[in-house]
DNA sequence: ATGAAAGCGCTAACAC
DNA sequence: GTGTTAGCGCTTTCAT
């Protein structure tokens, strides 16, 4: 292990000096510069990231949450959050929780003993709300994609409660007016907007109130709330689906198509996320898209930058960002057909 | 923040011996015990990782170098990794290369500098073959899915060779005779191995050899490939399309369509992966299946035990471990229609 | 069973 | 423009 001491006995010279050529933190001589450049290359020194970060007190690394990086959905927040962070000089630790406890104890450990700088929280189950202050302690911590109540925190989130309305607006455009909301368990705020969306929409059109189903954020949770719901598709019974995200969507879809039932020629189906699957799905899935690779950008960004401030920053209102999302509409939806339900003109 | 002097001074103890009640790595009499315990709750004590790292020079950090991260191959690969590593204790850094030079640039530096005990490397990209040695320094390293040619670390590998064969025999068994294979650009050793699997099976059954295409390992590819074979699903053109993954498989079968080719009634397609978009696409993808999470699981394993071994325990051959793989048959492979070529019994 | 003290390799006042 | 020195917070001989 080749230390600074080595290379500037080497070039004859002070740590210090060694130190300050490496940073650039102060002046250093031409001449001196080179031999302490040419004794580095010699021996091969690399500074000690340790060292390092023992002496400065930081680590240049943040922790980066998620519930599981297989979801694309997550895998595409931790691109937009890992390339971000790489541009600024930081490396990121990733935390799957797996809705696992001893997991998530194992990375508060980890987390209190300041090997991240700061944290960014992707919460999939129910987040540990007022806990979730003790826990951190005082660590820099930045919400994405996920909403915790309690926490004084700033969040990057999709506009839910707009894209719910989207996908209430197209499916009423479309002449649907009776539908089936399939949110997801657990009280999620994102889920509860995208619904609460959707009802306003649905509701201030004159359309009777849509049915609600509830099941876990899985493509198994989409299709076992079509199973509770047998009258999807049959005669004066919803004639639209609205699922809070794709993997029910799909989920629900399968479901249908497996009771005999058409989609989109007997039922549309709408989703939420716009992930890859979704656009191989036959039909190919009509959805909201969110822009998550700029959601984990901006979520990176502004923590690096609270790390960057003074501390004393930090105490800025803990500020919530709202992205915009957009209706991609695929072949999942149509118009109802006639033999199932009167088609009502409308705006 | 709370050091273990603080700790120390509460308890009426040494350093010493807080540090050895917390790490069991002495006796402490029960009392003392006690006593420092209650200290350090008092006090809210955590042990700061970076001074740690620093005193043991180790960091309990591995990196995973994947090309990237939204690819479902690779968030697979990295779930496996990542739930490994935690259950002993590591935490895993990702570093997503993007194919970008600047950034391998960065991480090559965090790894030089000790930030990471070890790496485990899935190299996507014609990797930088004897370059890596030097770059790595003697860092312990681990390949994975994807072999090194000149590296000299024990990877994990699925069978490739078996795959392809897999893909012949189905496709043959099927009465197929005239197939197109679909590579992957790059001289990539897995593309190689299942291209030449399915060669060998394919030849020896005495059909024709296989036309072959090649391209990005992306859709486009696959794409692309079909687009530059107009003969394929043709008159006394090829039935069978053997693409080297999901992706490009997905492509081709898109190109296909578009081009007004049923699949699998004109032309049967078969992938390798199984990535969960084939399982949505229609028709559902035929394709030979990898154990992706137990190739990121096995890796980190292996990585973590040299690790804990003596570093003299290093110079072990570096051995090849490969992993099965399975055929997984869905709806796009079919037996060719007599129409467009003599059907031949076979086995 | 417990302590004193010397590092681990770096950074940053504080001098000159 | 360069050097001295004192930490950063922990682990770990070596004593007792």
């Amino acid at each position: 292990m080749v230390s600074i001491a080595d290379v500037a006995a080497r070039a004859g010279v002070s740590p210090t000096t060694v130190s300050h050529a490496l940073s650039g933190k102060r002046k250093v001589s031409d001449r001196v510069r080179a031999r302490v450049e040419s004794a580095m290359q010699e021996l091969g020194y690399v500074p000690s990231r340790s060292a390092q970060n023992l002496a400065i007190g930081r680590t240049r690394v943040v922790g980066l949450i998620v519930p599981d990086i297989r979801n694309s959905f997550f895998a595409d927040l931790t691109h937009g959050v890992e390339a971000a962070a790489i541009r600024h000089g930081y490396n990121v630790i990733l935390c799957t929780t797996g809705f696992d406890h001893a997991r998530e104890v194992d990375y508060l450990a980890m987390i209190r003993s300041r090997a991240v700088d700061g944290l960014i929280y992707a919460a999939g189950a129910p987040p540990t709300n007022s806990q979730l202050g003790a826990l951190l302690g005082d660590l820099p911590l930045v919400l994405v994609d996920e909403e915790v109540p309690g926490a004084s925190a700033p969040s990057f989130v999709s506009d839910n409660l707009a894209g719910g309305r989207l996908a209430a607006e197209h499916l009423l455009g479309l002449g649907h007016r009776r539908a089936l909301v399939i949110a997801a368990d657990g009280g999620l705020v994102s889920s509860d907007l995208r619904v609460a969306g959707f009802r306003e929409c649905w509701e201030a059109s004159g359309a009777e109130p849509p049915l609600l189903a509830s099941g876990a954020f899985t493509e198994e949770g989409g299709r076992a709330a079509i199973g509770r719901h047998p009258e999807v598709g049959a005669a004066d019974g919803p004639t639209a689906v609205f699922a809070v995200n794709d993997l029910m969507a799909l989920g629900a879809i399968g479901a249908l198509q497996q009771a005999g039932v058409d989609v989109p020629g007997r039922v549309s189906v709408v989703g939420f996320d716009d992930i890859p699957a979704g656009r191989y799905a036959h039909p190919r899935l009509t959805t909201v898209r969110q822009d998550v690779d700029e959601l984990g950008r901006r979520a990176a960004l502004a923590l690096i930058a609270a790390l960057a401030d003074e501390p004393a920053e930090r105490t800025d209102q803990p500020d919530r960002h709202v992205l915009p999302v957009s209706l991609t509409v695929r072949q999942s939806t149509a118009a109802p057909t006639t033999d199932q339900g009167k088609v009502v003109n409308r705006g």
